[in-house]
DNA sequence: GCCATTAGTGTCAGGAATGATACCATGCCG
DNA sequence: CGGCATGGTATCATTCCTGACACTAATGGC
C-alpha cells in the first residue's frame, strides 16, 4: 500500500475513504494498531513476538511511518540494551471504531468469501500432494 | 496492496483485519465499493468518469478481484456495443459499515493527520516553484 | 467503405514494496 | 576478554504494482 496514491483529497466524495486507507493500508500496519488498541504500551521485541511473519526491516518500517502519520509516539530510553516504547497517539486512538468494524467484518464473513476458499483448496492440496 | 499476505488465518486474534484488509486494500477497490454503495448498479464507462485517474487496465484489474472475492457480480449484456453492469453481491453490501467507518473517520481527521500536512507541504512547494 | 461506440486485452517498462541476510552500538555479566 | 541483550541499519535482490500505449470485436449510422 502504501504508495502515495493521490496527492489531492479532491476526487470525488469517497475520497477520504481512499486516504484513510493510505494511512493504514501497509501491510501490517492494521496489525500493529490492533495490538496497540490491546495493549496500550508495547516495546519493538513484543511486536516481534506477536507479529513472527514480520521481518525486523518491515516491522521498522511500518511503526516509523505510523508514527510519521502522527498515529503513534516511539519513546526511546536512552539506556543500554535499547529500550523503546510505542503507544498510540490521540489521533491514533480515534481509529479505535475504524478497526473494529475492519475486525467485526472479518470475523463475521471473512470465512465466506471466495478469496477464503481459494486458499483452503490450496492449503488442502498442498496437504494432499 | 494487496499481495497475497499471509495463506492462513491463524496469526491471532487481529488477523481477521488484515484478512479483511486484503479484500478491499487494493488501491481503488474501497472507492469502487464505495459508488456502488451510492449507485447500486454502475456499467465500466460510469467507473471510469467517477475514478478518472484510474487506467482502464487498473480498473478492470480491480473489478475482477473484487469479482472474484465474492464482493460485486459483473453482469453481461450480449450485445454491440458491449454493456456491463457491476452491482455488489449481498456479501459485499454487508461491508457498508467498514467502508462507512472508514469514510467517517476520513471525513473528520483525514485533513488532521501529518501525512496531510506533508502533502500541502509538497502541494504550496510546487506552487511556488 | 469508414468511423464511432463499449468494454475490454496484450505487451512492455519503470518503480515501489518486500524479503533475506549481515552488520552495528553499548554496557553488563562472568 | 567474550558473549548476550535490544533495537535497530545497510545492502542487495526480487517480486509485485502500476501506467502508457496500442489493439480488438460487432454493429449502426453517414
Amino acid at each position: 500500500m502504501p504508495r502515495t496514491r493521490h496527492t489531492t483529497l479532491n476526487c470525488s466524495p469517497g475520497c477520504t475513504v481512499e486516504a484513510t486507507l493510505e494511512l493504514f493500508g501497509g501491510k501490517w500496519k492494521a496489525l500493529i494498531l490492533y495490538h496497540l488498541f490491546e495493549e496500550p504500551v508495547l516495546r519493538f521485541g513484543e511486536f516481534r513476538h506477536r507479529l513472527p511473519n514480520v521481518t525486523q526491516r518491515m516491522l521498522t518500517n511500518q511503526l516509523r511511518e505510523l508514527e510519521a502519520d502522527g498515529l503513534l509516539s516511539r519513546t526511546v530510553f536512552p539506556v543500554v540494551p535499547p529500550h523503546v516504547e510505542y503507544r498510540l497517539t490521540d489521533l491514533g486512538k480515534t481509529l479505535k471504531p475504524v478497526i473494529q468494524a475492519l475486525k467485526t467484518w472479518g470475523d463475521q464473513y471473512a470465512h465466506s468469501t471466495e478469496r477464503d476458499k481459494r486458499l483452503k483448496q490450496d492449503q488442502s492440496a498442498q496437504i494432499t500432494a
